[in-house]
DNA sequence: TGTGAAACCTCCTGCAG
DNA sequence: CTGCAGGAGGTTTCACA
């Protein structure tokens, strides 16, 4: 799908704060709130806003912690690979995972309720996983900056 | 702030779909639509819920890969994680920022427009920046799990 | 908590530029 | 593509029970 500047504007403001009016929209880009509104709704259709969501505080719902792990797999095989990203995708404790390059094949972020917590989590995650050779555990001391904001270059559209 | 099951309920159904009406809402936990404004306007004014955004494709705005860095800075002092902390937040191409424990202090997830376009990036940001004593870059192959759910356990509340 | 009323916003459609 | 206008339905905030 082929974006303009307009459609790049809307989509850095909404990406950041989704409850503006389409009138205020309008005004912030210069348009009218239909036309807006007309955007926004092919945006979502041509999967460019892939979802609209609320973000949560972890720690409101008894989940302060949270660990950063890097995961080796035993071997690097598309069907061992594939499934774990489907273990991934099936565990709510993991809330971000990554398939890298480089020194490990997977990089996670899991969150918790405490260190014991997490410790019950990586002996049914990681230990009884055969298909997992290691993994080290980094403990996130300050989530500096969350979220997916995606920085958009408005010259780079007509 | 104290939340019962029915906020949970409801945190659990808006932090993955922020489309639903009040009243789909009200029948999913079993309140009236306007209780349910009421309960979400609460958990906003709280901070339980922090934003609420939409979630754009990155390779649909011209970012279509990105970076998973390893940080170590020279000196872990708390004046130079600090600035380094508010450089990450005023750059863009950083998508994501903890500060960790282990072996190294900080893990980015970093966006860029091509391998060039890091490499450029690179030089700017690592290079340039004396606090830094050396960065690890993994390539990602496949955002396997990317947003923000936090797993809610109901049990977990009266 | 629920109900009901009023004001506003959304979303879709048709029409015109 | 744009804006304008109308209508059905959802949101948001009141007062009141």
């Amino acid at each position: 799908m082929q974006l303009d500047r307009l459609d790049a504007r809307l989509l850095s403001i909404v990406q950041t704060h989704n409850r503006h009016s389409s009138e205020e929209l309008g005004t912030m880009v210069g348009l009218s709130a239909t036309a807006v509104q007309r955007r926004l709704k092919r945006l979502r259709d041509a999967g460019v806003i892939e979802a609209e969501v609320a973000v949560v505080k972890p720690k409101s719902v008894g989940r302060p912690i949270a660990m950063l792990v890097l995961v080796t797999l035993e071997r690097e095989r598309a069907d061992i690979v594939d499934r774990f990203k489907q273990s991934i995708r099936q565990t709510p404790e993991v809330m971000n995972g990554y398939y890298v390059t480089g020194d490990a094949d997977f990089v996670l972020i899991v969150t918790a309720e405490s260190m014991e917590d997490y410790e019950v989590f990586t002996r049914k995650f990681f230990y009884e996983n055969p298909d997992i050779k290691g993994f080290k555990t980094m403990v996130v001391m300050d989530r500096v900056k969350t979220g997916f904001s995606v920085p958009i270059d408005f010259d780079h559209f007509s």
